[in-house]
DNA sequence: GTGAAAGCGCTAACAC
DNA sequence: GTGTTAGCGCTTTCAC
């Protein structure tokens, strides 16, 4: 009942008048091997539990070389898709008896190395990597080291990696947005912008290169000019819709926004004009935001399954270490568009490379 | 440049024909103290660094008893407030060499207190109980494990708190709303409706207090019908807002809505209204999201201070421990309204209660 | 200037 | 059925 330090097992072993070991596996529940009687382990039990009695993870972890703890860096935490991926690897984390650690690096390669040199530190058993700027600088570290991890979101060469099929669902968008052009125009000039990311980035490369297969496969014939990668800011994003409106002379026929951030400033931008000019623009959006749907315009939009991904993660590390370092796709989901559009259910289907 | 084993100070020692301490205190920064010869620590560093060494922090929290962590538990990771509460936590944390965990419990009361024993057996050096439904059994566990901890965004009365001016916030919000009503009716039954939250909810009952207060003093009279605290969820916010509609055969002439969740459900009934019917109601929205500035209808909105709850929070754990249990209260911030309504700036005159 | 040794709280092998 | 003991990797006197 009362407070001060807390008590360890040699404090609640005198108070039993018992002994260290059978304190400890009484409370850490492998006394029926030793064949504790209950009423002692009772009696330990009841003391442990009136002094507050907590086992202390970093002894036990120390004796065991096993910390329990598994680890995720990401860039932010304050962000809708990123903060979804830190929940489902908590949530994962815990079904399976890890206690989950997440750092965000903020995007900044000397901070990202850091924090891992700090997880690893605290001796996580695995190791996460989310939106790495740079993942092989990463493994290596891992590697030195000898802890498991997983590339996600964003790929590497030298681990595992988990990311979203963002060609597919990209090429799946732009279908979508073509689907969305109810009229049919009598200009020959139809256009669909792509704005937002940046074309360094793995994941903005292959949405632009399944945007073009998209379009293609319907007869399209894409502008390079259409391919805005100006970056993941809102305001570069809003930027660049004007100087395209200005451009046209109105809006494009289609467009296709890469990221929900891009998205906030391309919206910033439409609001300025009449609704009814707007909903003449047929418009996409990789990832998903609630408030999207919520417009006063329709707005298909692609969301990547971070369940998915999170329990791909856990399966390559449960998993026999295999030599590869294999690169899964997790298939993304249409939102808001007509149901006969949607892809077909993969069931699992993911396809491995490498 | 091999992998396997993490080395141990053991393993650098006898690879630089050198003693254990020596390596300790070269590669923990003490060396200078010990008088090492700078070669000496060199030769160390050098080895460490192609070894891939790097501190085990559980043995060296173990040993020096501090670990360095600071934890938090969470309601949730995937809610904006939350999650930028979360980031501003770890930022924080950092700046100040601590090493932040981040928990989430899912506003379920037993998983808040195996989360907060969970942390206490990491050893976490503080806590941070944020959003707790039940803060003051947290305090109880955390107060006989010794450990020193505070209630941000919800008070608890077991320990200090930090929370967001709730009353004035709402007061301000109120008054914002009925600022928002441009045209003067001529109807005499002007009706505000407060909608979502929770009446058990501490903040929720401030929010309505506060609501009421700001009405009064410009002369309404609150109707408690008004009221609608039918909980947090986006399907109760919606069924609550249409049956008001109905009840009143159209819309009122303002919206309180208690929390961005909240508003999900009030902006999917309003969608199916006509614009202009929805812009005869002044709305306002308690907690900010940036895609609600972007509906086709104007939103004020409050926006609470986390990087102000958080520094708090860190200040009264550096402070030297008084026996009373505080409360601060951190001004909002109202955005959208004009100029002229929005607070003065308080300049950290934040009100201190108990 | 540097090494030896004790001990942080726990577990596991070995006693009896 | 339960106690004793030797570490896990580190820090910190105390020796020399």
């Amino acid at each position: 009942m009362t407070n001060s330090k807390k008590p360890t097992i040699y404090d609640i072993a005198k108070e039993a008048q018992s002994s260290a070991s059978t304190v400890a596996s009484v409370l850490n529940g492998t006394w029926q091997k030793r064949r504790i009687k209950a009423a002692t382990a009772e009696a330990i039990r009841t003391i442990a539990t009136n002094r507050g009695y907590s086992t202390n993870l970093q002894a036990q972890g120390l004796r065991k070389s096993r910390s329990g703890l598994v680890g995720m860096i990401i860039p932010l935490l304050d962000n809708r898709f990123f903060s979804s991926l830190a929940q489902a690897f908590e949530t994962a984390a815990r079904a399976q008896d890890f206690y989950p650690v997440v750092a965000s690096t903020l995007r900044d390669p000397a901070n990202e190395q850091a924090t891992v040199r700090a997880l690893i530190s605290h001796n996580v058993e695995a190791l996460f990597l989310a939106g790495a700027t740079d993942p092989d600088t990463l493994s290596e570290i891992c590697r030195m080291a000898g802890i498991k991890h997983i590339n996600v979101d964003l790929p590497g060469s030298k681990a595992p990696s988990v990311i979203s099929d963002n060609f597919s669902g990209a090429e799946t968008l732009a279908r979508a947005i073509v689907d969305g052009m109810r009229l049919p125009r009598t200009t020959n000039r139809r256009t669909i912008y792509f704005i937002g990311g940046f074309a360094g980035d793995h994941n903005t490369v292959q949405r632009t290169l399944g945007f073009r297969k998209g379009l293609e496969e319907l007869g399209w014939t894409v502008d390079p000019s259409w391919i805005r990668t100006s970056g993941f800011e809102a305001h570069l994003a809003e930027t660049t819709i004007r100087e395209v409106y200005s451009q046209l002379g109105g809006l494009p026929d289609g467009l296709f926004v890469n990221s929900t951030i891009a998205f906030e400033g391309v919206v910033r931008f439409l609001k300025t004009l009449p609704i009814d000019e707007v909903r003449t623009c047929s418009i996409g959006c990789f990832d998903w935001d609630p408030y999207i749907e919520l417009l006063h315009f329709p707005v298909v939009m692609v969301r990547q399954n971070v369940h998915k991904m999170i329990a791909e993660a856990f399966n390559i590390l449960a998993a026999p270490r295999s030599g590869r370092s294999p690169l899964i796709l997790i298939p993304t989901e249409l939102i808001g568009a007509d149901a006969s559009l949607r892809e077909p259910e993969t069931g699992g289907l993911e396809r491995r490379g490498r």
